[in-house]
DNA sequence: GATTTTTCTGTCAACAGCGTCCATTCCCAA
DNA sequence: TTGGGAATGGACGCTGTTGACAGAAAAATC
């Protein structure tokens, strides 16, 4: 994890689809050692996965909300991040300090799926309480935030 | 975008790195058919970006945190955006329902990056309140959450 | 402390496979 | 019947991949 690999995590998560050569010529190596050094990262993990980034309303998921999530006392932790894991409207969920146990990013194509979302949450017992605050616009989002500095 | 065109994305948000033959394979069209469709998916936007995962942690990047903003009144809200957008430690920014106007999601080396960061934000008065939640761990994180249903 | 050995990283060349392009064909709608 | 949009198939050039080799740095040996 040197400069040359951090110059080379940038160049992918701008656009992974830049050649070899290309970055080669970025981080004035040859396409091989490009190449070797990519199979290593993605070898021990700092590259995680090559993907695409996608304009969600196109595809017909016009909600993101966040619901903070205050676990309920007995709820069983690990059976609720297991669901929070595996369901498809949640882009993202962190423990967080503060107030609330989660922080849960949902994706949606409507609101009229929040409340359904929000009810099994309920009859599961995972919720002591909650709160849903809901994105009107993004400024940004998510889109490469790879430099550890301006 | 029919059903053709939302499987192609969701393979490609598993890996983009699948080649059209396999692709085509998958949704049962020649390999030019296939990259004819990509190709209109990023000239129609549907696909913003080919890029590329990564682990925060391995590239210094230690602390997760969201930032709840509430705007002063005088705030200039273009000018509190354009900062957002332009700032490397943000994520995410998104306006929002609720007692807030924004919510702000940044990563930093460390925590002690996070008090410079909201001084600046209160220097130029963009600031009424906010409150400060940290990310202890992340059970998912955007993940491809392409699936408009499970 | 000098020399050998090992390990790691890069270069180079060769090849197979890939994306790209274009002419052609097919199919559906007008 | 005709016109337009989408898929096919083949040709081309470039790309990623691999393996053999070279050089530098680190570790081990004397």
């Amino acid at each position: 994890m040197d400069a040359v690999d951090r110059k080379i995590v940038e160049i992918l998560a701008e656009d992974a689809r830049r050649s070899l050569t290309d970055i080669g010529a970025a981080v004035e190596l040859s396409p091989s050692a490009v190449n070797e050094r990519i199979r290593r990262l993605v070898a021990n993990g700092v590259i995680r996965n090559f993907t695409v980034e996608v304009d969600h309303r196109a595809l017909g998921l016009d909600v993101l909300a966040f619901v903070w999530v205050g676990l309920a006392p007995d709820a069983d932790e690990a059976t609720f991040r297991t669901f929070m894991a595996g369901h498809p409207a949640v882009a993202e969920c962190h423990h967080v300090t503060g107030a609330w146990s989660y922080c849960v990013k949902v994706r949606m194509p409507s609101l009229g799926e929040l409340e359904p979302f929000l009810a099994e949450l309920k009859q599961r017992r995972f919720l002591a309480r909650s709160e849903t605050v809901i994105a009107l616009s993004s400024v940004r989002e998510s889109l490469a935030t790879t430099a550890p500095r301006g």
